[in-house]
DNA sequence: AATTAGACTTTGATTAATCAAAGTTTATTT
DNA sequence: AAATAAACTTTGATTAATCAAAGTCTAATT
């Protein structure tokens, strides 16, 4: 059985592997997802290797095998599902889940998973807007254009939230930033580095670029679900 | 913070130690508990000495600070809420919640637990009868009366089954051996080492000494809440 | 009192995960 | 083409938890 060390680095490594078009994933990267040593990312890479979950090329990067990625996939629907829960059936705030469910993932079986997913009426996605994998593996694919992509004038959905950290996602919450919330792109300056945005039908909001491309979108009347 | 093997010693030393009139707790107890060779216990209880918690006297057994009691019994509310969770919330089999509150436990954080326990309602016992401790760390005495204690003509209510694992589990339900259920002691044969006795209203059932002392009771009459 | 059985402790080794620091490779500047 | 910087890998050490096997104590039993 993987231990929860192996779990969180196969998870996060089919993370970062979705986010890069390659598909590989460097040791800088992991080191920085896991809080670790570079060293220490090479050594358990390695590692992983061996067991048969990655394919790694030194310098290069890793990549997942197929069963390396349907354990992190797994790894991910337990995260997601476990969030879902913490918010909809103990309300537990969205800043804090996060944290939590990155320990209890690794202790839930399939079975009470299995239960858990009943029990929530089988979620699609999170509460940070995230889709959840089913027990079969598959994940919907999320879109790939944040508010940074966004041209004045333009209207969007939010889809998304992609910063899981406490004080980011209480300053989301605070201003209405939440999946589903509508927005309209009011004013851009690049050189500024600022963009102000029109969230719901009333308020609005000066954003940085490091923050617009953390709310990842769905422009109006594309995708609707 | 301690590590989930300290966390199942020391909530292992604190069951052990309500069972045991000295309140001393041996290492071969202890290491059938922990299903570890001896040495093992010996030498995890010197750890857990020199971070305080236990005193251990070399042959003698060991026993629970204050600050290790207080852990152990966190443990224990862990624990028990979480079966209780499983089974009430989840349906889960009270065969197979055992094993898995064992992984959870460590994983739960004390906020998520303190939702969990308002959503559950502040439930007072787990599904095999045992009491859960409070958050402040009191647990109601339980009965120290078991069928094996009973005389031919008594009646008694069981509180609780004393054995977690699946099998006498599945035989326990199977026989409607279930906290809350009245039994009378028809017949006792002290050389063939067997009891006959009627649960509830029209079933009757031979079980020996072994099975006997694994089921604890309240004479009726007594302790009635 | 000597023997013996059982419980316990000690010793030496192993595995997983980690770090700091030293060494190597690769890509980018000059 | 050299020099440099950044990213990466290697090495040697550490910590927690464990086991097997050897050694020691204690409490019966003879
Ligand atoms: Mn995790
Ligand atoms: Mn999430
Ligand atoms: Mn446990
Ligand atoms: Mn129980």
């Amino acid at each position: 059985m993987p231990s929860s060390t192996v779990e969180n680095y196969l998870k996060e490594i089919l993370v970062e592997s979705i986010h890069s078009e390659s598909g590989l994933v460097s040791m800088g990267k992991i080191a920085e997802c896991l809080q670790v040593t570079p060293g220490t990312a090479t050594t358990m890479v390695k590692g992983l290797e061996k067991k048969g979950w990655v394919n790694y090329r030194p310098r290069q990067g890793v990549k997942l095998t197929t069963s390396g990625r349907k354990l992190g996939m797994s790894m991910l629907r337990r995260h997601r599902l476990l969030e879902t829960f913490l918010v909809e059936t103990l309300d537990l705030d969205w800043g804090e889940i996060h944290d939590e469910a990155e320990e209890l993932e690794h202790a839930i079986s399939e079975k009470v998973l299995e239960k858990l997913d009943e029990f929530l009426g089988r979620p699609t996605h999170d509460p940070h807007g995230d889709p959840i994998p089913t027990s079969k593996g598959n994940m919907p694919e999320a879109s790939d254009l944040s508010l940074l992509d966004c041209t004045v004038g333009q209207t969007a959905k939010i889809e998304s939230i992609q910063d899981q950290s406490r004080e980011f996602l209480k300053f989301a919450r605070k201003n209405k930033l939440l999946p589903g919330s509508k927005i309209e792109v009011i004013q851009l300056d690049r050189i500024a580095d600022t963009m102000q945005i029109k969230v719901g039908l009333k308020s609005f909001l000066n954003i940085g670029s490091k923050t617009a491309e953390k709310i990842v979108v769905h422009r109006s009347g594309e995708m609707e679900q």
